[in-house]
RNA sequence: GCUCCCAUCGUCUAGUGGCCUAGGACGUCGCCCUCUCACGGCGAAAACAGGGGUUCGAGUCCCCUUGGGAGCGCCA
């Protein structure tokens, strides 16, 4: 029986949670969900001076929103530098790896001579066989891996598939600095292998890590996890994501508005499909989900498309986490629309029963709560120009008329009042459209909004009332004579 | 520069030598539904980067070109 599938997300703690990390979690997660195994979490800060705690925070956070829970305990990988450290000390007694007395300096005239005449950048292993009596008085060395300078050392990638590298055009790599903490290089063999790991699931741009990792793999007589190096997620315009282009951190998809399960959707369908399905629940991602299937070609990260699964997951919602996760957002929410940092009770209530006719229409949060303003505008209710155009005399008359009857109206529901209004169309002739725009307007400010008689019915009698009022025929309210308004 | 990887509609992709006059989805456009906007329905435009092979037959296999990407740190 083969072991127990284990994977782990590796993140290093420079930055928050990119949209790529993103997804490499996401396919450990469902690789381990699938085959009953685990997935474990283990935060690469081996960079002292980069690794933060607000970073782990963020990593953490952005996980769990997702939904994308990992096994176990969270380890913190320089924690480890102990086991690294002993480990480099055995490869030392082995022969297996030496001291390099190369300063800074030599390293870079070294890259920078190999640059100008066209030759590989690598470190050309000058303190490879050298006698360690020749070692520099007071310069503390690094531990090199004495990499096979021979032969050839190939992976084979459940995505890239079977890749040959020539070990001479690998060079020794550093497995701990001069200050004695271990590089990434070691550290993540080290801890994948007492981790237990089976199956590394990264990006790609660890691919010719693996060589390299594998060389030291070899040397400690372990064998290799099995590999998959998952293709990159660019730009829109096809160019790397980086910090300054367009890389957001996951709160950042939050605050837009998108759904964590909308996100995941989108996620696995990027470079990842199962024939022409696109829509899948957690369950069928799972049971559906390998390696195999994963292209070998970068993403382009599209906003139009996670918008459109958004929609989709947003129609599906159910309404009352869909107002909790309004509610979340209501610190970036609130203020810039004169809101506070919550929601009101009465404000959450009216919410609620609008919910099925806003998430009907929203593609994000953010678009669901703006279509919900006529729920909190101020009063006197301003009108956007669509709706002021739609406000004409003959229009301010009409409402005038309906006033009335609306106050009269002995039935306060959608379909009561659908009554009502088409009534009122009838007898004077009118379309129904030319009725409902501009009450549409009036009550609402603007010329789009959920069903007129959904909206007049959360907003209740009396709100109605007195936005109708305030759009009273400008006729009545000065004399004809005076055209100032 | 060196090593390695990649290449189907604008975008995500199906396609594993004949089922492809290349399918789906998003987006775009048109029509229908309709109190607006969405949703939904119907329809349209839209791709095998180029060139050589192999084969009875190539989007699918091989080579070259071109174009993209990744790596080449005492970063991860």
């Amino acid at each position: 029986m083969p072991p127990p599938v284990i994977t782990r997300f590796a993140p290093s703690p420079t930055g928050y949670l990119h949209i790529g990390g993103a997804r490499t979690a996401l396919f450990n997660w469902l690789y381990a969900r699938r085959f009953g195994g685990r997935m474990l979490l283990r935060i690469e800060d081996t960079d002292r001076e980069r690794s933060t705690e607000p970073a782990i925070g963020a990593i953490l956070d952005g996980l769990a929103w997702l939904g994308l829970a990992w096994d176990g305990e969270v380890v913190h990988q320089f924690a480890r530098a102990g086991r690294h450290a002993e480990i480099v000390d055995e490869l030392l007694t082995a022969g297996r790896a030496y001291r390099c007395y190369a300063s800074q300096q030599e390293l870079e005239a070294m890259r920078e001579a190999a640059r100008r005449e066209g030759r590989p950048l690598r470190y050309d292993g000058r303190w490879r066989d050298r006698d360690p009596a020749e070692a520099p008085e007071g310069v503390k060395p690094v531990i090199r891996l004495r990499a096979p300078s021979e032969g050839e050392t190939v992976i084979a990638d459940h995505v890239q598939g079977r890749v040959t590298w020539q070990n001479k055009d690998l060079d020794d790599l550093v497995l701990l600095r001069s200050d004695g903490t271990p590089t990434y290089m070691l550290a993540v063999v080290v801890d994948d292998h007492d981790m237990s790991i089976t199956h590394v699931i990264r990006g790609d741009d660890h691919f010719t890590n693996a060589a390299r990792q594998t060389q030291i793999y070899d040397a400690l007589g372990w064998g290799t996890p099995q590999w998959a190096h998952i293709p990159l997620i660019h730009g829109a315009d096809g160019a790397k994501l980086s910090k300054r282009h367009g890389a957001l951190g996951i709160d950042a998809y939050r605050e837009m508005g998108y759904l964590p399960v909308a996100l995941r959707n989108y996620l696995v369908r990027l470079g990842w499909s199962h024939g022409d399905q696109e829509i899948f629940s957690d369950a069928e991602m799972v049971a559906a989900f390998d390696l195999g299937q994963i292209g070998r070609s970068a993403a382009r990260f599209d906003f139009a498309k996670l918008e459109n699964l958004n929609g989709h997951y947003l129609r599906e919602a159910d309404d009352r986490d869909l107002v909790a996760a309004i509610e979340g957002l209501m610190p970036t929410l609130g203020p810039p629309r004169g809101l506070g940092p919550t929601l009101g009770p009465d404000l959450k209530a009216k919410l609620a029963s609008a919910m099925p006719g806003l998430k009907e229409r929203a593609k994000t949060l953010v678009e669901l709560f703006d279509a919900a303003y006529f729920l909190y505008a101020p009063s006197p209710l301003v009108l956007d120009v669509k709706a002021a155009a739609l406000l004409d005399e003959p229009a301010r008359l009409r409402l005038a008329a309906i006033g009335p009857r609306l106050a009269a109206a002995t039935s306060w529901t959608p379909a009561g009042l659908e009554a009502t209004i088409r009534a009122y169309a009838e007898e004077t002739g009118a379309k129904l459209g030319q009725v409902a725009q501009p009450l549409r307007a009036a009550l609402t400010g603007r010329a789009t909004s959920p069903g007129l008689f959904d909206v007049m019915s959360v907003l209740g009698r009396a709100a109605c009332l007195a936005r109708l009022d305030e759009q009273a025929p400008r006729s009545s309210v000065a004399p004809p004579s005076s055209s100032a308004a």
